[in-house]
RNA sequence: GCGAGAGUGGCGGAAUUGGCAGACGCGCCAGACUUAGGAUCUGGUGCCCUGCGGCGUGGGGGUUCGAGUCCCCCCUCUCGCACCA
């Protein structure tokens, strides 16, 4: 009993677990992804971003390097010279989390982490040439990590500035943007608060527009990250302009975008954090009252005060501006909706044409001013307006340029002000300088030194890298062990070898990450980040695969990156990513899989149930892969049917058939198997045009089920078999399959009496002339209904369709009695007849 | 609010240029094989109707011989941005 049950199922299903072991034991061994500069042969870089070394893997990475390995897989076959690399971005906040919470020092949790998930990526058989790897957190990355800092550092786009930044009180340091949630700490739901510090920033500023204009040349990226690119930048065209502080040689200097409205603005509103503050608020009676309010604005944080539902408040100075155009005196408020980090901190208000200003002055009871007409003539009423109108129309109330379509009126007006020489035209972008310290431990060291007669002074490149001390003990504070561990903060000048102190900051993990598919291309370089020979034969990478959460902060420091490198002459391609594809989430019970939720699914028990093949599939079948996936069980162990299905069909047919002949097959010996071989040319056909045009890999896959559907019919119902009909089917089918299914392909390839990997075939190639049938059915309609159909010869003409569709019975039944208004006919597909009353 | 994307059977999804809506898979139903079937193979399966036939791609209008696809209006959902002067 027991027995027989074993050899039941030993008949049905093939033992995916040795099979895939097997091969990856092989691949290994024969190091057949490994690759060199080959000039003979075109190169194709496909990357997938690197994981952060959380722990293990998850599904969203599943999906990400199986959708790339496909695309390697499906290029290497195509003859390209495939680079498929893999690493670790290894430096980050978690690991350290993991120290001060599980007093595990955060290297030995990183390269746990590591060990663990290459071994899941490995059993996943995805074709990497790990030969390549790299992790950022290790010196012989950083260390050219810390070069390339000096590189930007020489070519002044390194700045150290007071900035504004996100301080958690009770962890006692500073927070990036990405790690506020809600205005709170995302580690102690502690409200954040806004500091001044001496921060490090790379100037990407500089690269402002470059960035902006060239997303442009990005043919092979998706609109959606474009744009949000583009409105990242944010960029702006205005005037700026000086109104004369009343009292003072001082004036006031604002941005705007619409310099048309001018002689609306009948007040002034500056930002609590500008300069000019003290000043302006020195005279007023309510100083102390002021001074408390910009305390208040300050603590809110910039989070807190960006809000949606963030009342506008402000105070008045005291003082006045005068308005250049009108020459009236206006009062300069502050107001917690101007900020200090757009423009100039400054703004005139207009409330008649902004509705924030809007909104700021019934508040406050302050004068509204109509200054532009809408096109109907209909002038809004400023006693009672509460919508502002912010649209274009002709100007009013404004001296010599009243009258004048605004657009018109903002030029003349920015014309006169630069005649005036009270200001110019000007350029604003949203984008701010690239904040790269961190107070944080685990990450790239800064490679400067204090000293206290030379002042602040990179640390030489022969000197790199500069080594993160490993015997550290973390505080639960989160402060970082750098700050007081005299080994490493007492050192010597570089310039003067007096005494010195080491910045305690490191970088960003963002910087880490910019440059890492550059180290792919040579990744053991101990005398060079990298030799510009073999970037040169590497890059640009033709196709980069992410998840589209980093759309903006990596895909513009990375390309910001490459640009400076390109400047310095480091690489020649100022494009890091030819083509990207932004994959979508994984879902389960419509929402992301999250601990927190309790909806995640273990890679780990999906492979152990029924092999990496069976979960790559599903991944790929589920859903494109731009649009996000619906994880589903049931729809695993259908993809786990199918490739079972395949394995008894190839099996069964080699079984039955013996020794099967290789290469094209001609003609079928019969209707029967010149079908099957019209599907197989046919499948050939489609699937490659889904990977080549459309990275449509569900589609693909459905194709190749209708192969194999096919291959079923036949295999059952045919009397006498089409060796070489069913040979060539097979080959062909399991070619088709190795992108997606690598080891059971390896595997069937093997089955079929192949030697060499099915990974080193060429893709297959179909015949045009088998892909047609003779004859095509025709769809007959009558109004635009479908009464009929009709087979006809290929070649058939367009009248002798006609007439055959005229003469259908069904068709003389819905046309009796009616007038024949037009008969269209659409070759190949179908013929509709149109008929009146 | 602004920007982008999406809305198709019981479910995931397909329809590449305006030309058979629902490929393929899941689920469900039936048959075959079987001591047995939660294995396998085969067939069926959008909805309504006994049938002829009618209806059907979020809703409403339009263009067209013909619309899931193009145009206009509206609704819902997802994502991104959000006082940017």
């Amino acid at each position: 009993m027991q027995m027989e049950r074993t050899a039941t199922v030993r008949a049905t299903t093939y033992d995916f677990d040795a099979v895939e072991q097997k091969w990856q034991r092989v691949w290994d061994e024969q190091q057949l992804y490994r690759v060199y500069e080959d000039p003979s042969k075109p190169k194709y870089y496909c990357l997938e971003m690197f994981p952060y070394p959380s722990g293990k893997l998850h599904m969203g990475h599943v999906r990400n390097y199986s959708i790339g390995d496909v695309v390697a897989r499906y290029k290497r076959m195509r003859g390209f010279n495939v680079l498929h690399p893999m690493g670790w971005d290894a430096f980050g906040l978690p690991a350290e989390n993991a120290a001060i919470q599980h007093n595990i020092h955060p290297s030995s949790w990183t390269w746990d982490n590591i060990d663990y998930m290459r071994q899941q990526l490995k059993r996943l058989g995805i074709s990497y040439d790990w030969s390549r790897e790299v992790a950022s957190c290790h010196p012989d990355y950083y260390r050219w990590t810390q070069w390339l800092f000096l590189q930007f550092y020489k070519a002044g786009l390194v700045e150290k500035k007071r900035a504004p930044v996100n301080w958690c009180p009770k962890c006692q340091t500073v927070l990036a943007n990405e790690q506020v949630v809600d205005g709170c700490c995302e580690r102690c739901d502690t409200p954040v608060t806004v500091r001044d510090l001496e921060q490090w920033f790379f100037r990407i500023t500089r690269y402002a527009e470059r960035l902006l204009s060239e997303l442009d040349e990005l043919q092979g990226w998706p609109d959606k990250v474009k744009i949000m690119q583009r409105n990242w930048i944010g960029k702006s065209t205005g005037v700026e302009i000086q109104f004369p502080i009343k009292g003072m040689d001082e004036a006031l200097a604002v941005f705007t975008t619409r310099a048309d409205t001018i002689y609306g603005a009948t007040y002034m509103v500056i930002a609590p954090e500008h300069p000019l503050v003290p000043r302006l608020i020195a005279d007023s009676p309510d100083r102390a009252a002021i001074e408390r309010f910009i305390e208040d604005v300050r603590r809110q944080g910039e989070i807190a005060r960006a809000a949606e539902d963030a009342e506008k408040l402000g105070m008045f100075t005291g003082s006045y501006c005068v308005n250049p155009f009108t020459g009236e005196e206006i009062p300069i408020w502050i107001g917690n909706y101007v900020l200090m980090g757009y423009g100039t901190g400054a703004i005139m208000a207009v409330p008649a044409h902004d509705q924030r200003d809007l909104d700021f002055a019934r508040r406050y009871g302050l004068p509204v001013r109509v200054v532009i007409a809408p096109p109907s003539g209909d002038l809004p009423d400023a006693a009672t307006l509460t919508v502002a109108y912010a649209e274009d129309g002709t100007m009013v109330n404004s001296g010599p340029y009243t009258g004048l379509p605004n657009r018109e009126g903002l030029e003349r007006i920015a014309d006169e002000v630069e005649r005036r020489g009270i200001g110019r035209r000007r350029v604003q972008y949203r984008l701010r300088d690239w904040l790269i310290s961190r107070q944080r431990y685990w990450g790239c060291p800064i490679p400067i030194v204090y000293c206290d007669h030379c002042g602040t002074v990179p640390v030489p490149e022969e000197q790199l890298p500069v080594v993160l001390p490993e015997d550290v003990s973390f505080k639960p504070t989160g402060q970082s062990p750098l700050v007081d561990k005299p080994e490493f903060v007492h050192t010597t000048c570089p310039q003067c070898g007096g005494p010195a102190r080491r910045e305690t900051d490191t970088m960003d993990t963002f910087v880490d990450s910019s440059w890492y598919f550059l180290r792919f291309c040579d990744p053991h370089n101990t005398g060079a980040a990298f030799t510009k020979d073999k970037v040169d034969y590497w890059m640009p990478v033709d196709q980069y695969i992410g998840g589209v959460e980093h759309a903006i902060l990596h895909l513009m420091y990375a390309r910001f990156f490459q640009m400076v490198l390109a400047d310095l002459g480091l690489v020649t391609t100022p494009r890091p990513f030819e083509r990207l594809l932004t994959q979508g989430m994984v879902l389960k019970d419509g929402a992301k899989m999250s601990k927190s939720k309790g909806n995640t699914v273990d890679p780990d028990h999906i492979v152990r149930t029924y092999g990496a093949d069976t979960a790559r599939l599903f991944i790929l079948f589920a859903s494109p892969p731009e649009r996000d996936l619906e994880w589903s069980d049931a729809g695993v162990e259908g993809a786990y049917r199918f490739l079972n299905r395949v394995w008894r069909l190839v099996t069964d047919l080699a079984n039955e058939l013996g020794p099967l002949p290789q290469g094209p097959a001609p003609a079928g010996r019969d209707a029967a198997a010149e079908e099957l071989r019209r599907v197989v040319h046919r499948t050939v056909k489609k699937v490659t045009q889904d990977i080549e045009d459309r990275f449509h890999f569900n589609t693909a896959i459905a194709a190749v089920m209708e192969l194999v559907n096919a291959f079923y019919q036949y295999k059952e119902s045919a009397t006498e078999k089409d060796k070489a009909v069913v040979a060539e089917g097979l080959e062909k089918l399991v070619l088709l399959l190795a992108p997606f299914a690598p080891h059971l392909a390896e595997e069937l390839w093997h089955t079929l009496g192949r030697g060499e990997s099915v990974h080193l075939q060429p893709w297959p190639s179909y015949d045009p002339a088998a892909v047609e049938s003779d004859t095509v059915e025709i769809v007959v309609q009558v109004n635009g209904r479908v009464r009929d159909r009709l087979w006809v010869a290929r070649e058939a003409s367009e009248a002798e369709v006609r007439e055959a569709a005229l003469a259908l019975p069904k068709v003389q039944e819905h046309t009796a009695g009616r007038r024949l208004v037009r008969v269209v006919v659409v070759p190949g597909r179908l013929v509709n007849i149109v008929v009146g009353q």
